[in-house]
RNA sequence: GGAGAGGUCGCAUAGUGGUCUAGUGCGCCGCGCUCGAAACGCGGUAUCCCCCAAAAGGGGAUCGUGGGUUCGAAUCCCACCCUCUCCGCCA
């Protein structure tokens, strides 16, 4: 949620920064007027309440006659507290201004392009790697996938139907190497390795800002409770109510979670192979700071990105997203889009988002200042590894003529030593 | 899933319908005493929201959560959540 004391004192800067990423003005009119219609109420309900207490205080000293009197006035007091000019209406009007507060999404920063779509975005950092080029036509993951054997699109059909996949042999190997990686490489800058849970409850997964728009990407249960989209999700959740020591900022966490989306808008858009399945495993970056350092947080997690990517020899630029491209709960996003070959594009594998103290209102998580004050932290997030996706990118870059892969030197340690990736049927 | 116990201010505890603006102890902060410290004494020490605002101030809400009874609820009633102990089931 946005703060809503910035939209009372500078409603001007709200719709102007929230018309970047096209908000209508119209829709923050809508707030301003519901919040002063709520607070003109809840200003009379507790002038009512107050008289109320004041003479119900007094009950016990009054004679039993006049006793009874003031007791009779207190019912009448009591009907008008409770009908439909008192608390009812009240508890209306707050109802209408939280879901259009809700609705509202974070506030870009000011040095984020602004742009209607995807198409606006900046590209920030050119690939520092040179393109690969190959003497022959270069295959896709999900062929390489197959027939190296690491790879299982059809058995995982049959269990789950389409968008799943399943590794098999040295795709599972690789996977925990490249988990294995991402939390040495993150541990030894401060981050707290985490295994949350993947099931969250749905009023964390609102607080989070994943239900107002976007909801019907989240899969639900019967039990009040969703399942994660992202472990950002989890470890955000994890911290509701916490008040953290400022020692304690940054408090930064590297999650390992199975990720699960619905990709309920997402028709016809990249069916084949594991670029975009509903069950997906992530290594995942996420940080709580002062809202003075979110903007630095923010940069590093994305050198760490770079650097994650930069260990696997994978060629990538750096997006930065424009205002009309943002997430809801982000102020600022960069991409990572690494080079697939068999498509000759770049195709999105990280991204790192500030999404400032929207997540942290509503949650809320804070911060006790060295003054002593209380103060709303910041969130950072960011992926280190999406497995599936760095998978394709790894298999489609580094792969050979003869339909071989070859693994980058940072993971081989975790893999035994072993250099190559091939069929198993050629193995010994 | 079943049985039992419990959830009150940072921690520990008191409180079974109005004297609770939630007491006491510990911790923490300030002041006094002291060369300094300990001890001792005095004062302070939650969060959210509304009004008025420069500040001061006034008011409301919160005793796990949500309902209910009542003029009035930490206290009575109902539902739920969490923690602990045991049983069952299970990885």
């Amino acid at each position: 949620m946005i703060d809503i004391e910035l939209l009372r004192k500078n409603p001007a800067t709200v719709i102007k920064r929230l018309g970047t990423r096209g908000v209508l003005k119209k829709e923050v009119e809508a707030l301003i007027r519901a919040d002063t219609k709520w607070r003109k109420a809840e200003a009379k309900v507790e002038q009512l309440t107050a008289q109320r207490n004041k003479l119900s205080e007094e009950v016990p000293k009054l004679s039993s006659e006049k006793r009874k009197q003031r007791i009779s006035e207190l019912r009448s007091l009591n009907l008008r507290l409770l009908g439909p000019t008192g608390r009812g209406d009240l508890a209306l009007l707050e109802k209408s201004r939280l879901e259009l507060w809700k609705k509202l999404p974070n506030l870009p920063l000011p040095e984020v392009p602004v742009g209607s779509d995807a198409s606006a975005n900046h590209v920030v950092t050119e690939p520092l790697l040179p393109l690969p080029k190959f003497s022959f036509l270069p295959r896709n993951h999900l062929g390489l996938g197959i027939s190296l054997g690491i790879l299982d699109i059809e058995h995982a059909a049959a269990a789950s139907g389409s968008r799943f996949g399943a590794f098999l042999g040295d795709g599972v190997r690789l996977e925990f190497a490249l988990v294995t990686h991402a939390f040495k490489v993150l541990a030894a800058e401060a981050f707290t390795p985490i295994l949350p849970p993947a099931l969250i409850k749905r009023k964390r997964m609102d607080a989070m800002g994943y239900l107002d728009r976007g909801a019907e990407e989240v899969y639900t249960t019967q039990d009040d409770l969703v399942l994660v989209g992202t472990s950002e999700q989890s470890v955000g959740a994890m911290y509701a109510g916490q008040v953290f020591s400022q020692k304690d900022l940054p408090a930064r966490f590297v999650a390992f979670s199975t990720c699960f989306r619905r990709e309920a808008g997402s028709h016809g858009k990249d069916v084949r192979g594991i670029i975009r399945v509903h069950q997906f495993d992530k290594v995942e970056m996420f940080s709580f700071c002062r809202p003075e350092d979110s903007v630095r947080e923010h940069r590093f997690f994305l050198e760490l990105q770079k650097r994650l990517m930069e260990d696997l020899e994978i060629p990538f630029r750096v997006v930065q997203l424009c205002t009309g491209d943002l997430g809801v709960a982000a102020a600022a996003t960069y991409d990572i889009e690494a080079w697939f070959p068999s498509r000759n594009a770049f195709v999105e594998t990280h991204s790192t988002s500030n999404t400032t103290d929207f997540q942290t209102r509503r949650l809320p998580v804070k911060f006790r200042a060295e003054n002593g004050q209380l103060r709303l932290g910041h969130a950072v997030n960011g992926t280190a590894y999406a497995i599936q996706r760095t998978i394709a990118a790894l298999l489609e870059v580094h792969q050979t003529a003869d339909g071989t892969v070859r693994i980058p030197n940072v993971l081989r340690p975790y893999l035994g030593g072993q250099d190559t990736l091939r069929r198993s049927d050629e193995r010994h």
